[in-house]
DNA sequence: GCCGTTTTCGGCCCGACTGTTTTCAGTCG
């Protein structure tokens, strides 16, 4: 039987919630449904390790129903009662769910309509329907909506369909662009993103901008001039446009007097805000992105002072730290909103202090041009090009972690020999640079070299790197880049054969070896790995480069609790890559990282005694 | 169907927008 990964649990989880919604299901049961479908796509393990340990229902929102239904699932292959309601939906509805503005319940009714069978065809079938003016027809529906659904289409095969996400750094250059021709408007009195993108979740959906003005039109206006392919939207509120790369950006404006609110409810996530609000119902408060109802009868003294909308019958906040002091919170940063016990953390006043991009003193995993005859790609720049950046950077130190020689092209001492000249030649360019630079600059304070090595881990746990090689590095960052699909038990196995495999063994680098929508990550026994790391002080990865972010945050967020450290690091094949570092920092921030989590914060001279083991 | 520092029953976050309608259903974030 196939593994079922939750990825594909949460589609069908939610292929389950959409078809009770077609049936007309009681709307809870199919909330619940979505629940955990959300919260199985959330998880850190494997649900199917959870079943292992017969633990389905410690997942939230997985109750005895749901459970019993996933049981057999992993026990046979088929849920009955899956089987049996999706039995009544035709397949072909499926692909319809993933056209903007088409829900269950429109879906449903046009495949039954016109008896789209397959759903392979139905797109084109569906758009030649609405050609032919077929749909306008329909009772429900009328000429506009057929409109709609064909630029729906249009949108949908230029890329705009519900779940194609893009990479964190490649939405956040985008939204700097738009941002930066916002502000150019005297008007816009505050700019900040929304969504996963202010939460820096590694993969990003559209973009979200928000704006506070007094001169709402004036912004819009100006914020549909920005070069686009097509208008989607625009209203009195804000504005949606399809840029010509296929992506979307949406601006929301709001008075300065409710910004606050405005910025609080669009940054999500969402089920930190269902919690929230939640929370806040107890205490009689309705919360919106218009800011604060109070349902009560006994004034609530946390609202004195707010400004009051009489027409909203709404108290508004103009920052979000007001907002949340109205509900009995201090401010929770943007990473932290995920409904992981934040809200229960700020309640108790014991949120993590998150690490900032400031306190990273160095960066310990860089590729140089220097050619070491490897399997691998070599970096783009020579060693003195990254002291430099280093140098502007206020770093302490760098660690220089090139790819080991090719294994299968040298003998051993060709290897050795190869280490030992690589020494030799970055001590001697190192030396030349801080003679260099001591003499140019007024400081005589720069960064400090390790003359490190990335070394694979081979298919059966060894390492790439003979023995005597050792004695030419100071440290080894150890990876996984090949042999990605092996089981979870051998892959388990191979990776603590090479943790353990020798002293200088101290990073274990993008531990997952996942590439952002391209690859998933390898099966790996996580628990196994935190007890080997936290025995031998190895510390994981966050490796910063914008197709990994891997370690994925829900991972370090449960290493953490393990009491294990991190080094973040930029695995930078060019210099300009060096900047990527706060990319990693947000993951480590996601996954509730303070400075003392992280091994690279450390000052030069404790981070050399972590690193040597002395 | 899930869930519980007052509950094992009776609740379940909130509002905007759109289109097709005279009060609402569907979709979205």
């Amino acid at each position: 039987m196939k593994t079922l990964t939750n990825i594909e649990l949460a589609q069908l989880l939610r292929k389950m919630a959409a078809s009770y919604q077609m049936l007309g299901e009681n709307r809870f049961k199919i909330i619940a449904y979505e629940r955990a479908a959300d919260s199985i796509e959330h998880l850190t393990s494997e649900a199917k390790d959870y079943w292992d340990d017969g633990k389905l229902g410690d997942i939230p929102s997985v109750g005895a129903g749901i459970a019993y239904y996933l049981d057999e699932l992993f026990r046979s292959g088929h849920a009955r009662h899956f089987d049996d309601v999706m039995k009544r939906i035709p397949e072909a509805v499926f692909p319809l769910l993933l056209i903007p503005g088409i829900g269950p319940k429109k879906a449903y009714r046009l495949v039954k309509e016109f008896g789209f069978g397959s759903s392979k065809t139905v797109v084109s079938e569906l758009e030649a329907a609405a050609r032919d003016g077929k749909i306008a027809s329909m009772e429900g529906f009328g000429d506009k909506s057929e409109d709609v659904i064909l630029s729906s289409i249009a949108l949908y095969k230029k890329g705009a369909i519900k779940e194609n996400r893009m990479e964190l750094p490649l939405a956040d250059t985008i939204a700097q662009d738009v941002m930066t021709y916002l502000m150019k408007l005297k008007e816009v009195e505050a700019i900040d993103v929304l969504g996963s993108l202010r939460r820096h979740v590694a993969t990003i959906g559209d973009i979200d901008i928000a704006a506070a003005t007094k001169k709402p039109e004036l912004v819009i206006a100006h914020f549909v001039q920005y070069p686009h392919e097509k208008l989607i939207d625009e209203g009195p509120r804000g504005a949606s446009i399809l840029l010509h790369s296929g992506r979307q950006v949406d601006l929301r404006v709001s008075d300065p007097r409710s910004y606050g609110a405005m910025l609080q409810y669009f940054t999500g996530s969402k089920n930190h805000n269902i919690k929230l609000r939640s929370y806040a119902l107890e205490q009689g408060l309705s919360l919106s992105e218009h800011g604060i109802k109070y349902m009560g009868k006994i004034q609530n003294s946390k609202l004195k002072g707010q400004n009051y909308n009489a027409k909203l019958k709404t108290y508004q906040f103009d920052t979000e730290e007001s907002f949340y002091k109205a509900i009995g919170l201090p401010w929770i940063a943007p990473e932290l909103r995920e409904d992981k016990g934040e809200i229960d953390f700020a309640l108790r006043g014991s949120l993590p202090n998150l690490v900032e991009l400031s306190d990273i003193r160095g960066d310990l995993h860089i590729h140089t041009n220097y050619d070491l005859s490897s399997s691998h790609d070599l970096g783009a720049d020579p060693l003195t090009v990254y002291l430099d950046r280093a140098m502007e950077l206020g770093y302490a130190y760098i660690g220089i972690s090139d790819h080991n020689p090719s294994v299968t092209k040298h003998s051993v001492s060709q290897i050795v020999d190869i280490m030992k000249r690589r020494k030799g030649y970055y001590e001697h360019q190192y030396s030349s640079w801080t003679q260099k630079v001591s003499k140019n600059k007024s400081t005589d304070r720069h960064p400090e070299l390790f003359i490190m090595c990335e070394v694979d881990i081979q298919p059966d746990g060894a390492l790439a790197l003979p023995e005597k090689a050792f004695d030419y590095v100071d440290a080894v960052v150890v990876s996984i880049h090949s042999s990605f699909t092996q089981s979870k038990d051998v892959m388990t196995k191979r990776v603590i054969t090479a943790l353990i495999a020798h002293p200088k063994v101290r990073i274990f680098g993008h531990p997952t070896g996942r590439l952002l929508t391209k690859r998933e990550g390898v099966e790996i026994d996580w628990n196994e790995i935190f007890t080997v790391c936290k025995d031998r002080n190895i510390a994981l990865e966050i490796n910063a480069h914008p197709q990994r972010l891997d370690l994925p945050d829900t991972i370090v967020y449960d290493a953490r609790k393990e009491g294990i450290r991190f080094c973040i690091n930029t695995d930078s094949h060019a210099v300009s890559q060096m900047d990527m570092m706060r990319y990693g920092v947000s993951v480590a921030r996601r996954g509730w990282c303070q400075k003392d989590d992280i091994i690279n914060s450390l000052e030069y001279t404790e981070f050399r005694k972590w690193l040597k083991r002395s």
